[in-house]
DNA sequence: GAGATCGGCTATCAGTTGTTAGCTAGCGGG
DNA sequence: CCCGCTAGCTAACAACTGATAGCCGATCTC
């Protein structure tokens, strides 16, 4: 049997995790793997279905995550421009928080099988809109200074991409700091004024 | 002989950069490089060294071109502004014009085998400090006002990255439009007034 | 305490991969 | 005409990979 959500496979997900941001997927083995968490690569199969399926119970749970955080953000409030700032800061926080599982959503898309590549783009989409939608909220009510509404969710979601691929827990800069200024930075890129 | 410079060898390089785009460097077998260029994997033994010479190739050749492409652009002025300005404009047009060796210069630097891969983040690290001194010298002229520098920098070049993994030549937009568009972010990033 | 289940192991399979070896058709120059 | 080079081919290798089969000790249940 391969349950989910047995302690053992959610320790070899989190094993997988560290592997496939430093190795990357594809360059990762079963034998890696097994090793990372105290065992052979053929004893993984006692608690997970296969490796692809490790990849997409990441993926999948990342973007899930991700929006949840993002509703949460933005349900405490009406106000445009704060909705965009909680939003923004929840994703900033995410990614620096989150910044394996991050990484590899971003990174691994393309070692996602179908049909789980399609619904995880599908996610992908949707957190954009959301983010998009807040832009031209904000822009119609005259709060906000923008071109193009799309171009700058784009850039506001690189971002955060990008903070994940260089920040690590014991950089220089705390948490906190990184997310304030970034935040800063995405209020910026939509010309809040 | 391997001459790296004859006109098949930068076909294949050509057709490696696009596999690499789509599929990545480690899913892209020879097989397939070489079906790319009308020929069998063993074939392509005439004119490249190796799978991995082929990436190295790829890889420094478009660190050194964005290089030269950002001291190009600086080049041309003594002002700290107009300096940034260029330079985050080479920089995001660069990205948009060659997104695929972008791309793959960004994403494959973990399948890069030493000494190369740290030839190629000291590139890295050389580019991200020309962007970091341009913004500390517009800062102390009072012309920027950002938190960190180092931050703002890793900031503009990461909407470089991003664009480079979004961007379609033919898209909704023109390069023109989406040039100038994320010249204007990075130049909100660091809070110029 | 007998039996079943759990969770590890080794052996093995079948498929794939980068690379080398060796052959050969075509072609240009003497 | 023939030598030698270029650039392709097939065959083959050695290594590796994800996954399966089957064994076995420990632990739990009744």
């Amino acid at each position: 049997m391969v349950r989910a959500s047995s302690p053992r496979s959610a320790e070899i997900r989190a094993a997988a995790l560290d592997l496939f941001t430093r190795l990357g997927y594809e360059a990762t083995t079963m034998a890696d793997l097994g090793a990372a968490v105290g065992m052979r690569g053929p004893s993984l199969y006692k608690h997970v279905a296969s490796k692809q399926d490790v990849l997409v119970e990441i993926m999948t749970g990342t973007m899930e995550a991700l929006l949840a955080a993002h509703r949460s953000a933005v349900a405490s409030t009406d106000d445009p421009v704060e909705r965009l700032r909680r939003a923004t800061e929840a994703h900033v926080r995410y990614h620096a928080r989150h910044r394996q599982e991050a990484f590899v959503g971003n990174r691994e898309l393309r070692s996602l099988v179908q049909p789980h590549r399609d619904r995880v783009l599908g996610l992908r989409a949707e957190y954009e809109r959301c983010f998009r939608e807040l832009i031209e909220a904000g822009a119609q009510a005259g709060h906000f200074t923008v071109g193009s509404a799309s171009l700058a969710s784009f850039a506001i979601l690189d971002l955060g991409m990008g903070l994940a691929a260089w920040y690590r827990e014991d950089g220089e800069l705390t948490e906190d700091a990184v997310v304030w200024q970034y935040s800063q930075f995405a209020l910026r890129i939509v010309g809040l004024r």
